[in-house]
DNA sequence: GAATTAAATGAACGTTTGTTTTATTAATCG
DNA sequence: CGATTAATAAAACAAACGTTCATTTAATTC
């Protein structure tokens, strides 16, 4: 046999994608072989060689949209012309939202980092860069306001970004919480941890 | 050749744990052979069976032995009969210097966890249920005593070691900053955090 | 100094790895 | 309807994998 009936090139790739992240996010890059794949897939493992030319360029296409997708969505939740609080407020709730909504690939994206090249990488985190400036640029223009009480941007800003990114480690959404009431009881917390005034508290 | 001119079992066995804890932190379980291994040791890879069975019972003693000696080190630090402001701010600094100290192994205990069959996975997971516990109930103590504004200790808590641990991702112990100064920002913030009163402020 | 034990070697086991090659079929187009 | 192209299967590749084995040598014991 060959060309199986039905069998359709975007299809494959899509199931192809999907797969690759949710074998990645539970076994990891190394753990998870080509034929494993396939076999998820439902094909054989050469036919995916026709969408990705290695198995590290298509680690490399996961993680690259992954952080792209991020990206775009903050610049579509940014509230850009309000004050520091509220643009903070509405960087968390983005942040745990993308991320509860996208666990396994973020999962692969902060996890697999080591098995890209040198050169790919450098442009994995050339991309998280632009993102954590985002979070940075608003801790310093509220401190500098007086909305915020930051002595260290860079800092304060790995620190929120790890406390809010640790929500996909816990969180469950069929369990006690909401993904709505959790992003609100972080929103809270960031807000303490920024001593931000008064207005910003419950 | 056979045994080689001043081996000996215990000091090839230190370097076996400090050789896998170092690779296996850099380039992940799965892409850390044996061979690999052995060839860092200076030894060749049936000599690693002396010591350890299989290779994945060598994983879980180093995740086994890092986590007890994290638990340790918080018995040693806790001052028991102190305020709730004073043990959490212990907690806290206990930590960071503890990861700090050791980031390959936390690296290795954090990452590797899904290369655990089962058993081994429960054990481990037990171990770091019973060190979070400690932090909750210094929480919820510290709620019920009007110490800190806690609402929600298990998130809270979840927050809190996430954003203590996401140290070791981005610390560099020979920049800017000291261990010391570090672990005396983090404790600000946490204090900020769970709304801990006016004297815990800096 | 011979016997014993501890430590390590080097070769081999069967399996699996990522990838390539070749052949074959389904869908599409003129 | 025949030719073409896209998609896949099947088989093969060399290299690497974790692990085992019989053996050899260094150190220790009697």
């Amino acid at each position: 046999m060959a060309r199986t009936t039905g069998s359709f090139g975007e299809r494959t790739e899509a199931a192809i994608r999907e797969a690759a992240v949710s074998l990645i996010a539970r076994y990891g890059y190394e753990a998870v072989s080509m034929r494993r794949l396939a076999e998820e897939v439902g094909v054989q493992a050469a036919a995916l060689y026709r969408y990705f030319p290695t198995k590290e360029e298509l680690l490399f296409t996961l993680m690259r949209e992954h952080m792209e997708a991020l990206i775009a969505s903050w610049q579509a939740a940014d509230p850009a012309g309000r004050d520091e609080a509220q643009r903070l407020a509405a960087f968390v709730k983005n942040h745990i939202i993308f991320h509860v909504a996208r666990r396994h690939s973020t999962h692969v994206s902060n996890m697999e980092l080591r098995s890209l090249s040198p050169e790919k990488l450098t442009a994995i985190l050339k991309l998280r860069t632009t993102y954590e400036k985002e979070l940075r640029r608003i801790l310093r223009e509220g401190a500098a306001t007086g909305a915020f009480l930051v002595d260290d941007a860079e800092l304060t800003a790995m620190a929120i970004i790890q406390m809010i990114t640790g929500v996909i480690v816990w969180f469950r959404p069929d369990e006690r919480l909401s993904v709505a009431e959790v992003a609100d009881k972080y929103h809270t917390m960031t807000m303490r941890l920024v001593g931000a005034r008064a207005p910003a508290e419950a």
